[in-house]
DNA sequence: CCCGGTTTGACCATCTTTGACCTTTACAAG
DNA sequence: CTTGTAAAGGTCAAAGATGGTCAAACCGGG
């Protein structure tokens, strides 16, 4: 099993999905302080476990309030399926997406169980694969282009 | 000639595959300044004993992280597929396959059923996107980019 | 002497942890 | 209302912890 090292950003993602998991809305509310000392850190340490491990990329929304009664909100989104396809296919066809965005086209399309889970990984590898390109633009329109024949591709063989 | 000598890199070389033996996973983590530290030597020479002992063509698939907590990551993998990978790796590594090699060895991978036909159409829409680049050499270079990523990726998520 | 494999070290990249300082909000006192 | 303040949470940059790269120096056999 791929199990992970243990530092404490590792532990603390763990424990908010495990969190996640067991509340039936989908959404957990915590205290930022709180949880801090909980895992005997300081406040801003949790700022950057929701900022790596719980992005918009990764499928998670986080809202949060401040002063009395503040609080922070995890939320586990799920997005409609169908349209994923078509808010990301503007940018393609411009030939102007970036890698974060193609991330989370990747991702989406697998929580919406579009492309398995094999097939979300044989994509990001081929979007590792531009690395090599030191040209800024010249990766864009390889980036664009590339997924633009794989999601074309992807269409062909649904129908 | 036949018989090896014994180098800091051979002697760390065999303890390296003593540990994994003795691993039940097939597969060790350590700390590359704590294995140094162990030989006495600097840490690069754990890189160089990685890469030039434990490579993809010997069956071994090294994986790292930086950072607190970080590690090296070593697994014994089986090349599946017989040596269809095998076969191409050499070619892949040293960034020269060309478009047909190419298209041969996904039909080769699909026939094998070590890919699904839909991930096998994915590989050829990537393969088709690098037609937008007009330079012949840089083509070539992404080409076996793309592979390599792709083939490790397959070879990872198959353990 | 030359060559390939080996050994080293200086410098780099990435990920994590911590702390000082800043902003927002609820609420009670005036 | 207005304002003061305590109670949240936010930002950012530095420090710490690892591993990576690359090229020069080293070294033993042919």
């Amino acid at each position: 099993m791929g199990k992970k090292m243990s530092n404490l950003s590792n532990s603390m993602e763990e424990y908010l999905k495990k969190l996640l998991t067991l509340s039936t809305a989908g959404s957990i509310d915590i205290r930022r302080k709180e949880l801090a000392s909980k895992f005997s850190c300081v406040p801003s340490q949790v700022n950057y476990v929701l900022e790596t491990r719980f992005t918009l990329e990764k499928g998670y929304l986080v809202e949060s309030k401040r002063g009395g009664k503040g609080f922070v909100r995890i939320r586990k989104i799920q997005l409609p399926a169908e349209n994923i396809l078509a808010m990301f296919f503007q940018d393609i066809m411009a030939g102007r997406i970036n890698e974060s965005k193609v991330r989370g086209l990747i991702q989406r399309l697998y929580e919406s169980k579009y492309i398995s889970f094999r097939e979300s990984k044989i994509m990001e590898a081929a979007l590792e694969s531009l690395k090599i390109i030191k040209d800024e633009l010249l990766r864009e329109k390889l980036r664009a282009s590339l997924f633009h024949e794989m999601l074309l591709m992807l269409v062909k063989i649904t129908l």
